[in-house]
DNA sequence: ACCTGAACACCGTTCAAGT
DNA sequence: ACCTGAACACCGTTCAAGT
């Protein structure tokens, strides 16, 4: 009876680090961020909150291991395929995780402490670079702007009010009488001729900059 | 004496909701975003933490305010010149404002409530690519690639472990270790050739991919 | 070795009470 | 009209005590 009482307790808790990730991101992902907390974690895991630091050092390091995880689920760039293409595929994957995982964004690259899926990423894209003949400095140049744009574009695109058109007339409460106003004509401009239109989506912009950014880096490379 | 001291509360207090933004704003340049706290706000004004509600509905509607603020120490894109040289400037001034308020850069774009000196930001923005003969659509391209860069590198920027050639020794504990061991060659290759250089600094990737962006604008709007 | 209860030092915010 | 004290419902984290 106390055997069976444990081990239905050890069977419901076997805490671990890697399960405690899991759950912490799953509740982050439903619930955002700021919804994620220690004790609101350990409910979720049947335990008491500071249980928690028997696995994790806090919760700055909890957060260092999901970035991590995060990471783990970007496609590397594929080997045996031009970089272009390479690079192409992995922003796209970059940018679907993150959709997946939006509270990640703002954390993936502000790190100080980089985890080994991180460094394993991060390594990988430049391999790739490198393996295609570009120098050291021309990978880091093509590097930095790639994700700086990767992450800006998501980063935006996440918080805009109006992704979808539908969206445009949610909003339309609290900005389109300025709009009405005259007082911000390009803006109203973009909205009508862009935002409400049916087949609309912010989203697609992302590979139009993409492939310039692309094309950009592919005539520096060449010359 | 009670009219003097009278006087002297409201020459200390003078509470107002443009003095509590100042003072919010400074408080989270000097000791980061996670310092400021709507306590020890009040603590700096010589004031309880409940008078704040006053004048602002809650710690959102400040944190929208402080981004505004940050929006308006941003240059408008100037009048009177190319477009390309404007949106140089511009993007410069971003990122320049941006350095001084790194607690900002994630909440500039994701605020669903933008003020008025953000979309005053924006509609000028887009009215210097308008009125330089950039159609509808091809403005909102620039615009959209532009934004995403420039907020992303600085996310990316002010995150990184070593922005400047002292940083990487203070770093080396953490992680130079497994780059000895070979399991990251290109980030070691990176380290080594670059990142330890002495005129290294992280920031002067910034102007080579804005340049890299603004040529691929100018051939798609060319043609 | 792992989990817990109680406690500490914080949060944002409401509300009735003061001036 | 503005400020305050007390209170409420939360936080992350430590630590001694349990098993």
């Amino acid at each position: 009876m106390a055997t069976q009482a444990k081990q239905a307790a050890k069977r419901r808790a076997a805490l671990s680090r890697e399960r405690i990730l899991r759950a912490a991101i799953s509740l982050a992902d439903r619930g955002g961020f700021e919804s994620l907390s220690m004790r609101k974690l350990g409910d979720k895991l049947g335990v008491e909150a500071m249980s928690l630091y028997n696995h994790v050092r806090n919760k700055e390091d909890m957060l260092d291991g999901m970035v991590d995880v995060v990471f783990s689920e970007i496609d590397l760039p594929p080997g045996g395929m031009d970089w272009r293409s390479a690079m192409r595929q992995r922003a796209i994957s970059v940018r679907q995780v993150l959709t997946r995982h939006p509270w990640a964004n703002g954390l993936m690259e502000s790190r100080t402490t980089p985890g080994p899926a991180n460094l394993r990423h991060h390594d990988a894209v430049l391999g790739s670079l490198r393996s295609a003949g570009f120098s050291v400095e021309m990978a880091a140049h093509a590097y930095s702007i790639l994700d700086g744009y990767i992450y800006g574009f998501t980063l935006t695109e996440l918080a805009l009010p109006f992704r979808k058109p539908g969206d445009v007339a949610r909003v339309a409460g609290n900005i389109m009488e300025r709009f009405r106003a005259g007082e911000y004509p390009h803006l109203a401009e973009m909205a009508v001729d862009r935002a409400m239109k049916p087949g609309y989506n912010y989203g697609d912009e992302f590979e139009y900059g993409l492939d310039l950014i692309l094309d950009g880096i592919e005539r520096a490379y060449a010359h």
